[in-house]
DNA sequence: GTGTTGAGTATTTTT
DNA sequence: TACTCAACAC
């Protein structure tokens, strides 16, 4: 049932606003989604709109489903309105009128995976040797240019070049050709990546007025959650979405939490709204329901030093709680072991429960060290997005599997299961098979029914190819009793997949997520009777993360990414990693995207309600090429702001805290010729070629020193004129 | 031709 | 540490 009276003044009026464009400002934990989700029960109950002419958009997939699970509970009937991310929506939409773009509407969605393999299928065929741009570099800058929208045919200086990430104009060519292949390679398997579903839907909306009018026409109200990580090609979706006529549109958005301008996002969209809907009525929420005064002090102080901002400051009711904890270790491991001794602590005096606990870091490789330790300590926990459910190597078979029997055409399924379990038809076959199909212009799957039929003489081991093919015949001819799960266990038996899978490491993992999946398309069937596995597939090919990772997480501590943490809340929250070159980043620091940085901590400051560490440590570290400092966001936030705690056996040196009274951390000494001065273990040096270094090692006259990437460790000599030494 | 093992190298963020 | 790629054994 609606309740308005747990609204606040301001949340009350967003709620309760009249038609016509409207822009929320939300702060971190003022109650956006609430805000959002009881506009749209509103709507419903209230203003008797059709939940199906509701549109809503989210930025993952967790977050619809969040999103319906709330309005559900709220409203009496069962329609829920359509909630979803820019990706499902346009989804939706181009399955039913991609038509209009002469396209075929069987296509399939390709994942990250996907499309490495078919650029590594291009360096193939065009015989290109990955020496400058190696085929991660070159999707990572092809998604770059997609997001983007950039002409590459415009591209005519090497600074424009650099830019998207690549060197050396020589290179320029190659890549491309990698491009130009990689669109076609699309087009002719009617293939769409990401990006694609952005980009076409856009194109079919602008372009064809009558497929626009009917979408128009279809929604007579559209909300944005998020707003804020909307990039241009998705706010110009939602313009052609919006019924001109009526201009109902609903954006949430706070832009302090923009943390995705890597993706297209961008933070003059605020004042791009304001201005195609001149009538927007604006609403700020700033009152935090989630955080101690304390925490919101520290969120506060740190996201004022960002230059480009409307100034906003959280305010809130709650007490000033516990002091917020900067610890600085000497190592990662002291670091790992404080965390889990603090955390071992709250479980032990019961103040909180592992589930209540989050630890946050910047990249997903910091997890290592802070996982070990609590595996040392018996502490369960979860780590999110960490391989994806969907990109599990045991899921991605089995749905292979159910592709290829969808759509035998589908070459990249095909490729993936033809030797899964091992059937002796390896790489070089499947090589020889996709050259002979480009070369006769025949699909891969219709050269493997030339070749079970004995129309094509070569060398390949054709027993096994007709052992496949008879194999897929079994399962396409399986009597269909008409549940997909049934199809599902059927090829899981006539493969003996589970078997296969016993042969690997990890079997009851694995085994588990194939119940998992078995236990989805089950779930999948029941909930939509009239859907077929195609349905199905569509479905979940644009889902990262199994539905069931709350589950999992249950009774224990989450570990995640920022980003991943966004939309969340955690009673207790460690940030670790709080070094300058891990957050911010070195690469961001190189880029100048320092404002982002500050605005990603500022997002994992605020997920926290009780009580908050940030945590770093003082080692060497082969990515900084250096010892680690501290981060400058702490410096920034203010030492007044928490609590500082050393490691017991901390050995900092008056240089290593300089960056509490000074820029820059290290002042380099005279020239060193003496060699009466005595290096030891850990001093950091600078050589004229190889830049900064530490000592790791010291022989006689020559000292092992490790540099920054590519140098590496290096043998030098002691006396050597080309080295100085810091001061310490 | 296939599958396994070991050395070498690279590390932001996600739909 | 995790992933790729090349060399080796079957």
């Amino acid at each position: 049932m609606l309740d308005l009276s747990k609204l606040n003044h301001n949340q009350l009026k967003a709620v309760t606003a009249d038609d016509g464009p409207i822009l929320i400002i939300a702060g971190a934990g003022t109650g956006k989604t609430r805000v959002l989700t009881t506009r749209i029960a509103y709507l419903i109950e209230h203003e008797g709109y059709d939940p199906q002419r509701i549109l809503a958009f989210t930025f993952t997939n967790k977050a619809a489903s969040e999103m319906r699970n709330r309005i559900n509970n709220m409203l009496i009937n069962n329609y829920v309105p359509w909630i979803g991310t820019y990706h499902s929506i346009c989804l939706k939409i181009l399955k039913q009128d991609i038509n209009a773009l002469g396209r075929e509407q069987n296509f399939n969605i390709i994942d990250e995976h996907d499309q490495l393999g078919i650029i590594s299928d291009i360096y193939k065929e065009g015989e290109i040797y990955a020496k400058d741009i190696k085929p991660k570099k070159a999707l990572e800058v092809i998604e770059k240019i997609k997001t983007a929208e950039i002409d590459i045919t415009k591209i005519n200086s090497i600074h424009q070049l650099k830019e998207l990430g690549i060197y050396k104009w020589e290179s320029f060519p190659t890549f491309k050709y990698i491009v130009a292949q990689y669109e076609k390679k699309l087009l002719r398997n009617n293939l769409v990546d990401f990006n694609d579903l952005l980009i076409l839907t856009h194109k079919l909306l602008a372009e064809h007025v009558v497929v626009r009018e009917k979408w128009q026409n279809k929604f007579d109200y559209i909300l944005v959650d998020e707003f804020q990580d909307t990039n241009y090609m998705q706010f110009r979706l939602l313009n052609l979405l919006i019924n001109p006529n009526k201009q109902n549109v609903f954006a949430v958005g706070d832009p302090d939490q923009t943390i995705y301008t890597w993706r297209g996002a961008y933070p003059n969209i605020f004042d791009d709204y304001l201005n195609n809907f001149k009538h927007t009525k604006t609403y700020v929420l700033d009152l935090n329901y989630r955080s101690t005064k304390k925490i919101l002090k520290v969120a506060n102080s740190l996201i004022a030093h960002n230059q480009q901002r409307i100034e906003k400051d959280l305010v809130t009711n709650n007490d000033f709680g516990d002091n917020v904890i900067c610890y600085i270790g000497d190592t990662s491991q002291q670091e790992s072991h404080y965390i889990v001794q603090q955390i071992a602590g709250m479980i032990k005096n019961k103040s909180y429960a592992y589930h209540e606990i989050a630890v946050l870091y910047r990249a997903k490789h910091l997890s290592r060290n802070i996982e070990q330790e609590l595996i040392n300590n018996n502490i369960p926990y979860y780590v999110f997005g960490d391989i994806r459910f969907y990109q599990r190597r045991e899921i991605k078979d089995l749905i292979s599997y159910l592709k290829v029997l969808v759509k035998p055409n589908d070459e990249i399924a095909l490729k993936r299961i033809i030797n899964v379990p091992t059937r002796g038809i390896g790489q070089k076959t499947v090589d020889a098979i996709h050259k002979y199909a480009t070369a006769n212009n025949l699909s891969f799957y219709e050269v493997l029914v030339k070749c079970a039929n004995d129309e094509i003489d070569s060398e390949w081991n054709k027993k096994n190819i007709k052992t496949f093919m008879l194999l897929l015949e079994r399962l396409t001819n399986e009597p269909k009793s008409g549940a997909l799960v049934d199809t599902l266990q059927f090829i899981i038996n006539a493969t003996k997949y589970k078997d296969y899978l016993k042969e690997l490491d990890q079997f009851e993992e694995r085994w588990d997520n194939v119940t998992e999946l078995i236990a989805s398309l089950a779930e999948y069937q029941s909930k939509y009777p009239n859907n077929n596995m195609a349905n199905f597939l569509d479905e979940i090919s644009l889902y990262t993360d199994s539905n069931d990772a709350k589950l999992h997480a249950r009774n224990s501590v989450s570990l995640m990414t920022i980003h991943f943490a966004k939309g969340t809340e955690f009673k207790v929250v460690f940030i670790i990693g709080m070094n300058e070159d891990i957050f911010p980043s070195s690469r961001t620091l190189q880029e100048d995207d320092l404002e982002e940085e500050r605005r990603i901590a500022y997002v994992a400051i605020t997920r926290s309600m009780h009580k908050l560490y940030l945590t770093c440590n003082l080692a060497f570290s082969p990515i900084a090429a250096n010892k680690l400092t501290p981060s400058r966001f702490l410096k920034e936030i203010g030492k007044d702001k928490y609590h500082e705690e050393h490691s017991e056996m901390i050995s900092i040196s008056k240089a290593d805290l300089q960056w509490y009274d000074s820029e820059k951390p290290f002042v380099v000494e005279e020239q060193y010729s003496d060699t009466n001065i005595k290096f030891k273990i850990g001093d950091v040096i600078v050589h004229t070629l190889f830049g900064s270094g530490v000592i790791v090692g010291i022989n006689g006259d020559m000292l092992d020193v490790a540099f920054k990437a590519p140098w590496g460790v290096k043998s030098l000599i002691k006396n050597h004129k080309s080295i100085k030494r810091l001061k310490n």
